[in-house]
DNA sequence: AAATATTAGACCGACGGTCGGTCTTATAAT
DNA sequence: ATTATAAGACCGACCGTCGGTCTAATATTT
């Protein structure tokens, strides 16, 4: 095979695209590095030059996925503009806006990502989330408590509770769209969300009122697909 | 190899029995089919005339496990003599109370448990908790929500809420116990119980201090060991 | 030219699972 | 009482696939 070689960071750029399509589209567990080296065109030598192993892989490829999210978040946690209420509200429409924006793609993305194959991908998602962005909503339910806003003894455990929450979220939902949309799961899916404002806002001490979660455009965008 | 024949259910068993030992404490992933039949001395063959995959063989187990749990909550949801908010507190101190009992064994379940190559099992469990134990819990707060016990207009979003954050408790004691029990880890550990109570009480509407969950016991038999 | 970084791809052992076939046992027919 | 029949428990060689290793070769840098 003649030999292409490129700067270190561009080849491994390259092997981590190509492996998210292939994860998020084949599954984890069913994408072989046989099959990723194939599609890149390289050998397994390249491949285990740049990574130790299949999982470590997938590690980057998360890390990358949590490091935007708090390249998002930062901003608005770090605002000095905003009272806390406003920066939680702002970060949950933030991820939700995410998810309206191209519906399809999200639609699928849920599909493949709650999968058997996938579990891994859960595994270190939720894991990622609860060491890197924890820290960022303990921050701000801090600053909630401090300036009287947020009631609660214990801002790090609730926003691990929250984090939680949110995943288990996820959960829920992929499970209402394996069946069809059908009445019944229209009903739970809301139910559901309004249970999740309501916990939220419980958690929080705060009125029961002062968070929207759940969107017209959110249910409406996922249903009418 | 000699032939040695049994009875259906009787064979069956053995294989699970054997299985379920070497799963929690070897691991589900590094546990091989291989390793299974060695140890029964039995054949490939045999293996898979009873289970039609080594995941087949896991899902039987967690299966048998989420049966006994149903059948010891059972009485409890069922006793007529019972109001609501005890069958919770009878329910929630039988939970704890198989962990009191034998406190070594459970810290040793809970590690191995939490391991990477048992990601797995934990997610088995996961899905069987929300097909086979929400229901019992949903019956139990809707019973609760009738007789003005509890308040929240969506039962079954709460049963999965409730059940779903038992399991994120599970993940916040295993991460704590994966260090040395020192006075932070402590800490935590009592700080994140108190929450849940909170969170617990505060989404079926009822006063903070009607729902126990940390108890000296607890905390105690796992810091002593 | 020497040292180092990178790549090729043959190779490895372990794994879950399949398959053709054998042996035991219970029942039914003789 | 004996013999045919069939169900199903059981055997173990074998298969393809996988993640990962290793050595040698080639490019790049010094």
């Amino acid at each position: 095979m003649a030999r292409i070689s490129k700067e270190h960071a561009v080849r491994k750029m390259e092997i981590m695209e190509t492996a998210k399509k292939l994860f998020y589209t084949c599954g984890y567990d069913t994408t072989s590095v046989n099959q990723i080296i194939a599609v890149l065109g390289i050998s397994k030598g390249a491949f285990y030059h740049y990574f130790k192993s299949k999982e470590d892989l997938l590690d980057e490829i998360i890390g990358q996925f949590i490091e935007t999210v708090i390249t998002r978040i930062k901003p608005i946690v770090e605002n000095p503009r905003l009272d806390p209420l406003s920066k939680l509200n702002k970060w949950i429409s933030e991820a939700s806006a995410l998810k309206v924006q191209n519906p399809e793609l999200m639609k699928t993305f849920i599909d493949v990502l709650y999968k058997k194959e996938n579990i891994l991908i859960r595994e270190k998602y939720r894991l990622q989330m609860n060491s890197r962005v924890v820290p960022e909503l303990t921050r701000l339910i801090e600053e909630g408590v401090e300036t009287g806003t947020f009631h609660t003894p214990y801002p790090r455990e609730t926003a691990i509770m929250i984090i939680n929450m949110g995943i288990t979220s996820n959960d829920v939902l992929s499970n209402t769209f394996q069946n069809l949309p059908d009445p019944v799961n229209l009903d739970r899916l809301i139910k559901w969300y309004k249970l999740y404002e309501l916990a939220f806002a419980r958690l929080l001490g705060i009125p029961e009122n002062s968070i929207r979660i759940i969107k017209d455009e959110i249910i409406q965008t996922f249903f009418r697909v």
